[in-house]
DNA sequence: AATGAATGAGTATTCATTCAT
DNA sequence: TATGAATGAATACTCATTCAT
């Protein structure tokens, strides 16, 4: 009686769909949505060429799908960096980690980030993922202060993660705080979060 | 005695190079870098393919020389933008004019300022272009504050100009001007312009 | 006590085979045998892609009892429009008719009846059903003529049928049954059927 | 001092695109339109892959240049084959063996033929290659016969070709000379040549 | 018995770059 | 100096077929 050899290795491969999606994320992270290509995805997931066209529709659904996934897997990270903020002064300094990168999110999430920005400049069916991801930011904003100010800080946020992502020099902690609570002056907006 | 014969036109053209780069900016403008090749380049600026390889030394050669004419000719403009400006209300109404396009700026020109910004998060050499940009355009704002309002407001515009491009939301013009006010509050900066 | 669940649809479906062989019919004519794959052919007979081949040896397999049964379906067609045929007028309308369109076989039916003569001349498999088609289309015609008359007839109405099919001039009909008529001249053939 | 070695065979090779319409033609002939690929065309012409994609915008431009080159080349041999006709008995005799396949084109030339008509069928773009090959053959018929009975020799040519090359069955040439012969009765047609 | 998933060979095509002229 | 031709690696994608379930 023989052992049962495995052939061809997995051959069933139940999570392979939701692999590749990640994959995805993992080469646009690296390579830039320019660099991205089926055979690179293909190789980071570990699983033949072929294997993508049949779960997806072309490169531009996977890159989809997975611009889509990124998106829903940040904002609860947003969400969460901003759960136990109580006051004025703790949502100040909630906001300035999160410039600063102290929230949890590295340098190949924020350019995946910002790979999807460009990507839906030129490709209208990427707009709804973006609308929602903002939507989302700016509801998790909204709980602090007012609507117009939510938008600025959101706009504040993206602006200084992209120059602080690409600027040689250093970004003095302080200075960015500074700049954050200016923002908030004067402001009560609704009720913090008891 | 020989007869002139028609040869291939535009034979002498000392502006080529200079058109080259020119075209180059446009592609990218309407392509995107991951859509910019060779070929369009060259279709574009209306000559032959080795041309483009008989005076740039490849394809990331003639980019970055696009992506450098681009900013020496955005940060003029930029300057141009606050020229006039006297006061405080007058820098607050220029920023937010800025910010909704109503300065000069086609979103075409901002898209190719984002690609150049996700393009030297991978390309060291691309720095030195992004460096300098910014550089400018904060020297223009701290003509009116301090360095680090500068940063800020430099980000926000940014920031601001990213959502709206995207957004099909519409940004109430009053609203942006509010969120610009209370950035400059409460600082008096260096000397207005005289 | 278990709730019936809604498996997946058609699981019982008996006449499956016998639809996949119409649909492959379908998809030469619409597509031509380069066109057709198997894909096609599961879509065009809504069924999974795998019951094909578990129906079929192969692609060859199913193309030759989709041009068989093709054969198989025109034969009687052709018999029953010469059914009423009475006297030689007669029979000449009938085969100007047949020529110009007038007897029910639209142009997809031809242009698979081309596509199975040209798929026959490199695959030889093809040939008997091929051979027995015009076997039964010249046994037909020898009702009214005779052999040699009947191979003629044939030929004609298959040229004649391509042209027409191909040319964008209009040809006129009574040109056509003047050169029908034509070919009869002086033949009395075989009784005409009484 | 050392030899000039030839480092890359045939870099300049200025026949190269008419050698690949030509192989193109030789691969349409021998595996059909069906099986007609740029690689199998590309290894014919003894020429690299990229070269044909260099020379033609795709496929089916090629194709299209392959079948009109055919046509082309065709046609004169079409004319030739009736050069020498004096009357009625040697044209009926010079059909006879244009049927019969004496006169010159061979079975793979009569293949490209059916390929092309098939083509047409489903590329209007094809059309007028056969419109003109369709119009060059009528007209060399016309000079012997009225246009109408031109036409009906011409589909008959077309059709007992089609049914020769296809069947495993001998054709009696006398038989086709009987029949050919009866198309032309009571047939005085416009003079024939001096 | 039936099928959805999987596979890898094969497809056309694009492209930056090289090079002979 | 300038360029059209040439090249081969790389691209996305298609597909008949296989196979574990």
């Amino acid at each position: 009686m023989t052992l049962p050899v495995a052939r061809s290795p997995r051959r069933y491969d139940p999570e392979r769909k939701s692999r590749i999606v990640d994959a995805a994320i993992d080469v646009v992270a690296r390579y830039g949505v320019a660099g991205t290509t089926m055979r690179r995805i293909a190789a980071e997931a570990d699983v033949p060429l072929g294997s993508l066209t049949y779960h997806f529709a072309g490169l531009d659904d996977l890159l989809a799908q997975a611009f889509q996934r990124h998106a829903e897997r940040m904002s609860p990270l947003y969400e969460a960096h901003f759960h136990g903020v109580r006051d004025r002064e703790g949502f100040i300094d909630a906001v300035t980690d999160l410039i600063h990168g102290d929230a949890g999110a590295d340098p190949g999430e924020w350019a995946v980030a910002y790979e999807l920005y460009l990507a839906a400049l030129r490709d209208p069916r990427l707009r709804t993922v973006t609308e929602a991801w903002m939507r989302r930011s700016r509801a998790v904003l909204e709980r602090f202060v007012d609507p117009v100010t939510a938008r600025g800080v959101d706009a504040m946020i993206e602006g200084m993660v992209m120059h602080l992502t690409l600027s040689t020099a250093t970004f003095d902690r302080a200075d960015t705080r500074a700049i954050v609570a200016r923002l908030l002056a004067d402001t009560d907006g609704p009720a913090l979060p008891r």
